[in-house]
DNA sequence: ACCATATGTTTACAGTGTCAACATTAAAGT
DNA sequence: ACTTTAATGTTGACACTGTAAACATATGGT
């Protein structure tokens, strides 16, 4: 006894398709997978998404504000370097724990942020919150701020790659070689390795 | 009058594939097309890859080949500061240069690397070259040279993902924002930026 | 009440990964 | 040398995909 019309389809979509994405990775993800999980014929979802892309573009978005909740710093507020570490601490669980959507946001599935306005405010509002973090800590120049933050985020980004790998390669059993070893090293002592990475940042 | 049999198809969908995968991006890369490419019929290539997954991993090998070649450091040499450097910067060139290699080789396209046990030899050889010039460097303990090289080369991967994103928001015109600024910032000073990181890791 | 627009459905097409059945050839065993 | 076997190719099929076109129904502004 539905009516024909949904109603809220294109936040229902996009909640499904959160949820998939995260369960069985984007690549699996499918238009019509979506359409069918929310009970609707297979071409609906082109109503509220022209592309495939476009849907993992708000994919996408979801999971930069997510990321931005659990990393941004209360700037109005002293801002510490303990504070620095524990914002870093979470940004790498969350691309740990959010490992499939993590792809999606710094992978190749949406090409160009730019053709999503909304995407990329989300996105850069991640990094702005970082910015002004820095801003607060030292009284640096734009410049020093900027290449702290790029300094410091590509270091998180890295990581949270190279843990991953970890974790996947430690799921067999077999004992873990090369790089894996150094890895799991450093995600055992996430903590004092932030630490060590974030006070030669500041230090500049 | 060419004969049933091609001789060498297996080398030759590799090649294919990889010329396929950098021109368009792996995403976009079929077994049918390869095939296609190749000359030969759309199934033809199962008899060397059981599956698409192998094809890419048998892709990703090349890669890191060729990220071998250009940040290998000759260890039985004296190791200093600035072959490191230099090769760092080889490997964020390789990572712009082979954008779309480079994300078939740390994406989310080959899942598991011990399933491909060369796949891995070959990433892991990259890994321990690395190592063996950080060992030479200084006299640390195992442990501690683990960690700068994970450090480093989180550093680098960090960066690689992050210049892209620069120079693919960059193409439009539109002038850069947030975090882009910051990046292109890094990218006109690379050699500095490594210097600096490089410097910071070095001291512990 | 009417009509444009937004939102849905059905149908269709070309492309995909992959499997099964079959064909041809090269290699190995006798 | 002849036969068997395994390797390598082809054809055809299946279920699935993104997406376009044509059509159906509801909603909102006049």
């Amino acid at each position: 006894m539905k009516s024909y019309h949904h109603g809220n389809l294109k936040q229902e979509l996009i909640l499904c398709a959160c949820k998939l994405c995260e369960e069985n990775g984007y690549e699996t993800l499918s238009m019509r997978s979506i359409a069918k999980e929310s009970g609707v014929s297979q071409t609906a979802p082109y109503r509220h998404f022209e592309t495939k892309e476009s849907l993992y573009a708000s994919v996408a978005m979801e999971g930069f504000k997510k990321l931005s909740k659990v990393t941004s710093i209360d700037t109005s507020q002293k801002v510490t370097k303990k504070k620095l570490i524990e914002t870093s601490v979470n940004y790498i669980n969350f691309g740990l724990e959010n490992a499939n959507t993590y792809d999606l946001m710094f992978g190749t599935a949406v090409g160009d942020f730019s053709n999503y306005p909304d995407l990329l405010d989300c996105a850069n509002a991640t990094y702005e919150n970082m910015r002004l973090s820095f801003a607060k800590l030292a009284n640096d120049s734009e410049e020093i701020i900027a290449y702290k933050c790029i300094t410091l985020w590509s270091m998180l980004h890295g990581l949270v790659g190279i843990l991953r790998k970890v974790a996947i390669a430690g799921v067999d059993g077999e004992p873990l070689k090369g790089p894996m070893t150094s890895a799991s090293l450093i995600g055992d002592n996430l903590d004092l390795h932030l630490d060590k990475v974030l006070t030669g940042i500041i230090q500049n």
